[in-house]
DNA sequence: ACACCCCGTGTAATCGATTCCAGCACCGAG
DNA sequence: CTCGGTGCTGGAATCGATTACACGGGGTGT
């Protein structure tokens, strides 16, 4: 492959000439510019990004470490963020954690041994020494979606409090009143805040959440299967099943299927995150929605901003309920039976 | 950042020797060994990616061009491959190409410059000289799903055609006769195989595939909704549309709901590519499923194959029909009523 | 005792870029 | 004619690693 010598060898003029022309820089003749053009073109010459980033210090590249690729929720965010990191000249390398903490921590290493110039994390446990160091270290860092408290790292994700009062309203309107969740893992923050928002939406209706009814899920899809067989195993069964996330929803879903009951029928369903195939779904399943092109194209502004020296700041943006007919009878008198509005030529 | 001059001079050593104990060279003693490693601890040293990579001219990454990441089906190979990677020592960086060619060529562009050791592709057209010149250079490439004909390159996929008859035959059984199919774009090798494939199965039981019944999609959602809309409109509308893809499925899923007609008593609907959602769709989807996970780590081997000088083959698997209920009448005499067979104690 | 070898180590070249600095040519002003 | 810019250019240092080569010291064989 090409280097910048045999260039500047084929222009006729020195390798410095050569990188000024590349870069832009005002002080080259001319007639030096075209000769190292017409060289370039002639060798299909592409300047080594290994050996620029070991001069300047800088990959223009950002790491991105997420909980789960699987999860659509997450891949969304991935692309919104690799997305709005183009927009800005950066590229991306994404982890993949498999919301395993020691995954999790070969991807950061993985990273931070590349040089990379900012990491977007979306932290499955409470932070290993690794990460905290680093963000110690003063890495520009950015937390999307769940974060760590206690470190100095800007936040940005949604806030569901107020979604997940609607949906609890949305329940009781329905007149259920043993109503479920099947959490996230403890030590992630969505993991906890998604329990304490469901908690506490209960209690503004004087409603209990009986440890029984939290079910200790891992977002995974076969953790949600596992619990809704226990949940449905009790004595006094809940009425409500509310999943922390989509693919725990898939493994309720499994979970009363195979028991051979319906949804909303038998008992009723709802998540958070919402995904296209909810509308979809045996019933559509009620959801609360998080504006996650957003989520993604702040982080990645607030990490480029600390990565060039600005500020960068936390952004909290609301998450909306939207319901359908997972939970009982549906929204609007009748499930739609004319076309969409849209006109069919 | 500590370097390894810093780790020499802690240690009381030269940096050839630090190199040479972190790269495990027999020839250090004991002592030096032991002195190092400490150094490299208290400074919590860690070998710069970028400085290495251009001195060996090796960055033990694979690049990996996929069309979509929103699609499921590349995301579950996008996950196998990174781990298949992991296992054997490599790091991947992911171009998400979004079905557009530009986009695929961009990310082409900066993976070569990033001096990746090799790259996985799963081409969203027939190729740019970019990605040819690059494959003519001798870079190491492999193709995985999608490939493009005519190129000295292993082809890593999964071969439908049999399964194709059997979705053909199926139908058939059920007495199906006006059979429509929803393809992709004709620049690709799966857009224009699973319509052969499609056609020549229809061909044994002596059925024809008008062009009316082929409409062209880009194997994105809202182009399922666009076909499925005129195949409706057709003054003879088809009984069956067979999506190529998962994302034009549920596209059409979208168009039939919206005229509130019903799948699939109005309509029958399959699909190329399964994935989890489609037990639980309304009806669940009858589908082509491809055992994904194996065709990403048959692909990330051949491809180290070829890296470390080895052959590095093309392999072919067989995807297979997953009978559902979106085709009509069930598979077995009742849904499932009965617990599935796992105890519940 | 001498030649030889092997082991462990350091010096220095190298990878492909960027950039500081010095130098050369040419210009206009005094 | 000289002086001081100004504009363009090339030489050389540098980033952080790896590795060929040389060298000193100690052991071994004859």
């Amino acid at each position: 492959m090409a280097s910048i010598k045999d260039v500047a060898a084929e222009a006729g003029v020195s390798a410095a000439t050569v990188s000024r022309v590349l870069n832009d820089h005002p002080s080259v003749s001319a007639d030096a510019r075209t000769r190292v053009l017409a060289a370039v073109e002639t060798l299909g010459y592409r300047p080594n990004a290994v050996a620029r980033s070991l001069r300047t210090d800088q990959t223009h590249t950002l790491g991105l470490v997420i909980s789960d690729v699987l999860n659509p929720y997450f891949t969304e965010l991935a692309r919104s963020v690799e997305e709005e990191a183009r927009a800005l000249g950066y590229s991306v390398i994404i982890g993949n954690a498999d919301e395993r903490p020691d995954l999790q921590d070969h991807h950061v290493r993985n990273l931070l041994d590349r040089r990379i110039d900012g990491l977007l994390v979306s932290p499955t446990d409470g932070g290993s020494p690794l990460m905290l160091d680093a963000a110690r270290a003063g890495t520009p860092m950015v937390f999307v979606d769940r974060w760590i408290p206690g470190v100095d790292v800007p936040v940005v994700r949604a806030d569901g409090r107020a979604a997940v009062r609607d949906l609890v309203a949305h329940l009781r309107g329905l007149g259920h009143r043993r109503l479920a969740i099947i959490a996230g893992p403890a030590a992630t923050t969505t993991g906890r805040e998604r329990v304490d928002a469901f908690r506490e939406a209960l209690g503004a209706y004087g409603l209990a959440l009986p440890d029984a009814y939290v079910g200790q899920g891992d977002f995974q899809a076969e953790s949600g299967r596992r619990v809704t067989e226990g949940l449905l195993d009790l004595p006094e069964p809940p009425e409500v099943v509310f999943a922390a996330d989509n693919l725990m929803a898939l493994g309720a879903l499994d979970a009363v299927r195979a028991r051979g009951m319906r949804v909303p029928d038998d008992i009723a369903l709802a998540a958070f995150d919402d995904i296209r195939w909810f509308v979809h779904t045996d019933p559509p399943i009620t959801a609360i929605a998080q504006p996650t092109g957003e989520l993604g194209r702040a982080a990645v502004r607030a990490l480029v901003a600390r990565i060039e020296g600005r500020p960068g700041e936390s952004v909290t943006l609301p998450a909306r309920l939207v319901v359908r007919r997972s939970c009982g009878e549906p929204p609007s008198p009748l499930p739609p039976l004319s076309p969409a509005p849209r006109s069919t030529p």
